[in-house]
DNA sequence: TATTGTTATACTCTATAACTATA
DNA sequence: TATAGTTATAGAGTATAACAATA
């Protein structure tokens, strides 16, 4: 295709830097709730909820942690360092792979995302959901999923040219 | 009417997660572009833009500038710190209020400009315009830019606790 | 050989508080 | 007194590369 020396249209470049903004606002929000009720930063409460509400077993491995939430595994192992030290995550050698580890949330990692899940939600919805309907939230909802799905399986690689 | 105390429904958290993963799944990725071909952040990339593109003296103050861009006076120093010493920018005290600072894009600041742009286009092009047609780009500018206007609205950053 | 995860390290970014100067 | 901006500083987070252990 030959739009790639194309410049974005008002439009898109409309929706792009609302994207952006709006996510970092909110992000930016959210990370002082987090720090002030639970102490964790917004990377460490999205470990937690993946462990406490996405996955049945409280467990998961690091690559898929690392895969899901954070951009490089050393990262990953810092961040769970910390929330091993505040004990809310263990970390043990993985059964079925001598090399993996499996991550679970404690009782005191509930605890804290217990804790810290209304106040979280008081902010979302104070800031996303004031202006936003029910049926805007349907619609944003249905136009983002499709893109994380196309982003999380291409990765950013593909704009590296050689 | 909102319940506080009523936890988000399962739209709204799919809503407020898939914002929240797609923008930093973006941003990511064109943070890689900009420092690959422009050596730039993407807070820097936003300065540079907001001054090449948004204004057309090409010059704002600092205060508004951090308002806009940066959540911290001290922030937005040091970054303009940085294009200061590339020679992107230049700052000058004001000239209505002695205490303000102008800061201005040179020539150099919009050649870097121009040379990011294109790949940085691509790359959202790439990672959102793929997945999201004209209609929908539209769709989401619509829902989020109100939604930007009402975050903005509350206290500014550079305002708060001194 | 490839993959999992950790470590060592270096670097970037951010925020708070104290400070200077202008209004 | 209040505001604009800088500085000093400290802490959090991230990525890269080298490494050990297992597949």
């Amino acid at each position: 295709m030959a739009d790639e020396l194309t410049p974005l249209d008002a439009t898109q470049l409309g929706a792009y830097f609302a994207l952006m903004d709006v996510a970092g606002l909110l992000r930016h929000a959210v990370e002082q709730q987090l720090r002030d009720v639970g102490d964790l930063s917004y990377v460490q409460f999205q470990l937690l909820a993946r462990l406490g509400l996405n996955s049945p077993t409280g467990s998961e491995r690091m690559t898929d942690l690392a895969d899901a939430v954070v951009y490089s595994r050393s990262g990953l192992t810092y961040q769970a360092g910390l929330l091993e030290k505040a004990g809310l995550i263990t970390r043990a050698p993985s059964a079925e792979d001598e090399r993996g580890v499996t991550v679970s949330i404690t009782e005191a990692g509930r605890e804290v995302l217990g804790r810290v899940l209304p106040g979280h939600t008081e902010v979302v919805r104070g800031q996303l959901f004031t202006t936003l309907s029910q049926s805007d939230a349907g619609v944003l909802a249905d136009l983002l999923s499709p893109v994380r799905d196309h982003m999380r399986s291409a990765p950013p690689r593909s704009a590296r040219r050689r």
